[in-house]
RNA sequence: GGGCACAUAGCUCAGCGGUAGAGCACCACCUUGACAUGGUGGGGGUCACAGGUUCAAUCCCUGUUGUGCCCA
């Protein structure tokens, strides 16, 4: 074995090891095998997506899972894939042609599709080789992309189906309106922004002479208003309902009519009612019947088409945009006096998150689902624990968007994406089916028929994802093997776009759950808890961060940080800051490896008879113990905090600092071995967090081949025998130690100075101890000898108590009297508050009546040790007098 | 306005019905046989506030205040 490197270099190692990995297929799942499975659906990436600092946080969770149920021995499939993102794509692809002069409607469908692919298989999906760059072990070789023929098909099935049974229909009514994208957009692609816009009181003349005044934030539409609406109970305007005015610009008359949504409060207590452009004004359209005119086109221009004879002014703004024509309209009124007053008025707009533009309600016919049916069984299965949320209180978002769901736009005015499988014939009458065969068929031979022209929401197929990957609607040993899968790891801000939407499609066509568990990890943010955005400056590149520390160290930063419900705050500093513990890993193995440990499978821990050993064996089987049930707990940073302290307080601060001389002693070759198997556990407890560092140090000891870790067991305790004595023994030298290190540093006793250390009063147990680990004693304490106290204490000594003993260190001249009494007289302080705060408890008749066995005794020791350490620390004091 | 979460050391956060913790930062000392990306020691806390339950509350309950997020 060639030693190792002074240092580790990353970037030397993870690009070797991942093809190691990938290469003799570590990372596949095995359908065939007899293993029990554990399966994880990665979130699909948009395909246009390039990893960011977040997908970091959510892939290096899902790889900890992953791995380490791996190593556990499961049939680990970790199911990755991109998502063909719609709108997303489409923007990137139209962004190119634009630089080349051509529209996307020039090219026309079938070029621009053909553009798009060629895009896709040139520079789409960068995302997948950055996630090898992270570490990530999905099986590659099952890499899905949601246009994927299976995938489509699976679209398609699930649409004709959902048709059939009603739940997918057409229907004319309110959508957000993209006017730049042109294409309906899900309400939760609208962000809503706080706007500081105006409030317009407007004169709409009565009928018979009286008027009515309206208030509004978008004077424009009332080209298409077709009512005043009244609170029915509103003394104010009571007498007009029924009556008509005039509509002012259009001279259109419409009715006054009584609606509870008018609030008498609001604005002037009387509200203009624009059917075809507000999503209340829609329902209360829909209420009384009323025409709901719109007065925009797709692009937010004004059309008169639907609003009939119009005066002379209102023709004048056919093909304004919709912010030209608000000022138009104002200062029209303004000139007619029918503007009474303007408020300023602060609401808020919806914007597109794509586009940035406001986003209009616009009446059309689209396709819907029926997203309320398909919620039941999601919100039941929620409700009766067949799905758990981790934490659960994110079980209230996901009820509290699934109970008040609405109808599902599912088709977008889109050109990249599952073209909707309905077919029109002449008539306009649809035929919805798996193939345009079919369509003809249902339609008969001589029907012309022409496809809808829409595609499907993105959602719509990221929806099937849990199944259509597995190879549903074919009944496929995958799907029968992993479906329903162990855990959806996502951030919360996915919950209804993803979760929701793929319990609804899973439950109705499995029909069973896609995932026992749904795990919700937080947000990164910067060191400031700020939101990363590109305006503000404040994004981190994962890459760079991998550069320049390696993959290890970032994802040691965002598990250990992963703590439960929490927002994840990562900077440079931190990721720098972590790779320490990287180093510290790779150089405590160096130190072993230079005092010749090695894998040596024939030993048998039960076997160890040194404390020493038993004992850090003892600490490897509590980490293991508590690495485990972290990870199992979905703890991330529980499991990382685990295998940092037993790693580096353990077994760097106490084990090898006591090994040192060993492994020059005749108990050589029980160290070795003891080290050698407690680095093989260290090694496997921390592959999953750090998956390179560990990995080559596992090859390059010998473990196992090259690149074998990824497949080596998860550790499990082993048996030890003694490991209680051993604990108990090693405790008390360790405790030893620090009382003296303490000492000597107050007394700023110099490093260089020996001294000795007396023990009074030390049962002749605590003087074989010390006699025992002298050596270890001697070295890490600077201490010349230690013996029994024979005869008086010595004058100016400092004092120490432990346990049943007082140590002294006789420092004649070095210790200053005066500070050691001090430090002497704050222990004893301390000890005497323990004491009587325990007294106090003990005290209480109703404590010691009420309190449990277990705690009385406890709290009897505790005052019985207080009660010691307190007059053996005065007998310490009263000696320096 | 409705909902959810959070409030513990200077900072970032664990924790738990009985004894307050880590990392970073800070101060002092140390090139002691891997590691100065290190070692040793130290200072630093009314566990936001007010009630309640309990033998016992930082922890459970209620309220208040403050902060963040989601929804309308």
């Amino acid at each position: 074995m060639t030693a190792l490197e002074k240092t580790f270099e990353p970037a030397s190692v993870e690009a070797r090891l991942y093809q190691c990995w990938e290469e003799q297929g570590a990372f596949a799942a095995h359908p065939e095998s007899p293993a029990d499975p554990y399966c994880i659906m990665i979130p699909p990436p948009n395909v246009t997506g390039s990893l960011h600092v977040g997908h970091a946080l959510t892939m290096t969770l899902q790889d900890i899972f992953i791995r380490f149920r791996r190593m556990q021995g499961r049939d680990a499939l970790w199911q990755p894939g991109t998502d063909h993102a719609g709108i997303a794509t489409q923007m990137v692809v139209e962004r190119l042609l634009d630089k080349e002069g051509v529209s996307r409607r020039e090219l026309g469908r079938e070029t621009f599709l053909s553009r798009v692919w060629q895009w896709k298989g040139e520079s789409g999906g960068a995302i997948t080789g950055q996630l090898r760059r992270l570490g990530a072990s999905p099986d590659w070789d099952r890499e899905r992309f949601t246009m994927d023929e299976g995938l489509s098909e699976a679209v398609r099935e699930v649409f004709v189906r959902l048709f059939e049974e009603g739940l997918i229909y057409q229907d004319k009514r309110l959508v957000n309106w993209d006017t730049v994208l042109q294409t309906a957009i899900s309400d939760l692609e609208v962000e809503s922004r706080d706007h500081k816009g105006a409030m317009w009181h407007i004169r709409y003349p009565v009928e018979g002479g009286e008027e009515i005044v309206v208030a509004t934030t978008r004077p424009e539409t009332m080209l298409a208003d077709t009512a005043v609406a009244v609170h029915p109970e509103n003394e104010k305007f009571k007498h007009l309902i029924g009556l008509h005015v005039v509509l002012p610009v259009t001279g259109r008359r419409i009715p006054i009519i009584a609606d509870d949504y008018a609030d008498p409060e609001k604005g002037t207590g009387a509200v203009k009612i624009t059917p075809a452009h507000d999503f209340n004004d829609f329902e209360v359209g829909k209420r009384h019947g009323l025409p709901m005119p719109s007065m925009l086109d797709r692009q937010g221009r004004v059309t008169l088409a639907e609003l009939g004879e119009l005066p002379a002014f209102a023709r004048t703004l056919e093909g304004e945009d919709r912010f030209a024509a608000r000022k138009k309209i104002v200062a029209h009124l303004e000139e007619t006096g029918d503007l009474v007053e303007v408020k300023p008025h602060q609401h808020m707009v919806p914007y597109g998150d794509r586009s940035g533009s406001v986003i209009e309600p616009f009446l059309t016919t689209q396709w819907y689902c029926n997203a309320y049916v398909l919620a039941g069984p999601a919100i039941e299965a929620v409700e009766q624990g067949r799905v758990k949320f981790v934490p659960k209180q994110w079980e209230n978002t996901f009820f509290a968007w699934l109970r008040d769901i609405q109808p599902w736009c599912i088709s977008r005015q889109l050109w990249w994406g599952h073209r909707i499988p309905a077919w029109y014939d002449e008539t306009g009458k649809v035929y919805v089916a798996r193939s345009e065969a079919e369509a003809q068929a249902q339609a008969g031979a001589g029907a012309r028929l022409t496809q809808d022209e829409d595609v499907l929401d993105t959602w719509f197929s990221s929806a099937l994802w849990p199944f259509s990957t597995l190879g549903w609607p074919r009944e496929t040993p995958e799907l029968a093997k992993y479906y329903p899968t162990d855990v959806l790891v996502t951030g919360f801000d996915i919950i209804f776009f993803w979760v929701a939407r793929m319990m609804m499609m899973s439950l109705h066509f499995m029909p069973d759950v896609p995932f026992k568990t749904v795990y919700i990890h937080g947000l990164v943010r910067d060191e400031k808890g700020q939101k990363m955005s590109k305006s503000k400056g404040n994004v981190l590149d994962p890459l760079t961060l991998i550069e320049e520390f390696g993959t290890d160290a970032l994802r040691y930063s965002v598990a250990a940080a992963a703590g439960q419900g929490r927002d994840v705050k990562l900077g440079r500093k931190i990721v720098e800051t972590n790779r320490a513990f990287v180093t510290k890993l790779w150089n405590a193995a160096r130190f072993l490896e230079m005092n010749g440990v090695r894998p040596n499978a024939a030993f048998a821990p039960a076997s160890a008879k040194l404390p020493l050993n038993r004992w850090i064996l003892a600490r490897a089987n509590a980490a293991i113990m508590a690495a485990t049930e972290a990870l199992e707990g979905f703890r991330p940073d529980g499991f990382a905090a685990t295998a940092y302290h037993f790693a580096w307080d353990e077994l760097c601060d106490w084990f090898i600092e006591f090994a040192k001389p060993g492994f020059a002693s005749e108990d050589a070759a029980e160290i070795r071995d003891t080290a050698g198997h407690v680095l093989g556990v260290l090694l496997r407890l921390l592959h999953p967090l750090m998956p390179f560092v560990t990995e080559a140090l596992w090859g390059h000891f010998g473990y196992g081949p090259e690149g074998s870790l990824i497949k080596a067991p998860w550790p499990v305790p082993a048996p030890l025998t003694g490991e209680a004595e051993a604990g108990a023994e090693i405790g008390w030298v360790v405790g030893f130690i620090s009382e003296i290190r303490s000492i000597r540093a107050e007394m700023n006793v110099p490093p260089s100075q020996k001294s000795p250390v007396l023990l009074q009063d030390a049962a002749p147990a605590t003087l074989a101890r010390a006699e025992a680990h002298f050596e270890a004693i001697s070295r890490l304490a600077r201490v010349s000898e230690v013996g029994a106290l024979a005869g008086e204490v010595p004058k100016n000594a400092a004092q120490a108590v432990l346990g049943e003993a007082t140590l002294i260190l006789p420092l004649e001249g070095v210790i200053d009297l005066a500070a050691e009494k001090k430090r002497l007289q704050g222990a004893l302080a301390k000890a005497e508050a323990e004491l009587l705060k325990v007294e106090q408890k003990l005290g209480n008749e109703a404590f010691t009546a009420r309190a449990p066995e277990e705690i009385l005794a406890e709290h009897r020791e505790r005052a019985e040790k207080f009660a010691e350490e307190a007059r053996r620390l005065a007998a310490a004091l009263g000696r320096l007098a």
